[in-house]
DNA sequence: CCGTTGTTGTTGAAGTTTCAATAGTGGAGT
DNA sequence: ACTCCACTATTGAAACTTCAACAACAACGG
């Protein structure tokens, strides 16, 4: 026998790959935060929390079941939960019971809601411009399309 | 007169912009999740702490300098304060004071950080090829990298 | 109808990040 | 030497996330 099975060796990143790793993982930790500061800053909270009250935005009652709004806004039930704990208190989103399913939730984007998102989107989309589509031609935004449309799937569970 | 200053109608997102936009915050949320869960279950920490150690690594000597150190980590020196207080009570990284300015302190990878980096960094690679770069070409991977180059100047400050 | 298993959503505790405040030092100008 | 401002790094409290555990209901097979 040459070598115990789970010591082989593994096949590292090639230098074009690590480059692109490197960029990656930095635009991971620093976009993230970017857009936390904007957010905090200009409305008061967090990306992620943003980012759910969209998702809601995006249907015509504005109400969505949890574990549907969880993963259409990419986070964990339990992340959620807390999250809309938080919005709830807040007055931008209630909760109410499932009428079909007794053990589900409904979240639904309150008046108050609606008007907050209607006065903090100009603000965060000239911030994503800023940070982003400014400095890509059409054909990069094209191409970051296709490319991350190639990663998603697998990340989705 | 018109119409206010700041009520100039904004920008929106063009369709492929939108789309691209709704992938790329996807993926920041999933993304970060799925390399701290497997960190975290094989090797016992968040990617964040993973990735200051392999900054280090990357040093001759394994020390750098804090603020330079979160710089190339991608965080904060609050950030970084806190998480190498969490790695050293683990042994992986040593603090001393910073010979040349007595402001600054120098983290130090110890030889158990060395260890533990030798043997947390195949399973690491591993789940990277897995969830990124066994989806894209050669020709993607080259775009991805030069795609986030223009990203990350205006984002480092 | 009953037991089993899977799904939905929440909770509390522990871990991590954020924000504001702070102490100590460097550096430039007077 | 002194003043002022910038830089370095840390701290504690509040906010957010993670993990494990749980309660309640749904769905399925016997």
């Amino acid at each position: 026998m040459t070598e115990a099975r789970p010591a082989a060796e593994p096949r590292w990143l090639t230098s074009t790959e690590m480059d692109a790793w490197l960029n990656v993982t930095q635009l991971l930790m620093l976009l993230p935060t970017a857009l936390d500061r904007q957010l905090r800053d200009d409305a008061g909270l967090p990306h992620a929390h943003y980012r759910i009250l969209t998702m809601l935005s995006a249907e015509r009652d504005g109400s969505m079941r949890m574990t549907q709004l969880a993963r259409r806004a990419g986070t964990t039930t339990t992340r959620l939960s807390h999250a809309v704990s938080v919005l709830e208190e807040r007055g931008w989103v209630e909760r109410s019971a499932c009428p079909t399913d007794k053990r589900g939730q409904v979240a639904r984007l309150t008046s108050d809601g609606w008007n907050f998102l209607r006065s903090a989107a100009p603000g965060h989309v000239a911030e994503v411009r800023r940070l982003v589509f400014d400095h890509l031609t059409d054909d990069d935004v094209t191409r970051l399309r296709e490319i991350t449309a190639k990663l998603l799937p697998s990340l989705a569970d």
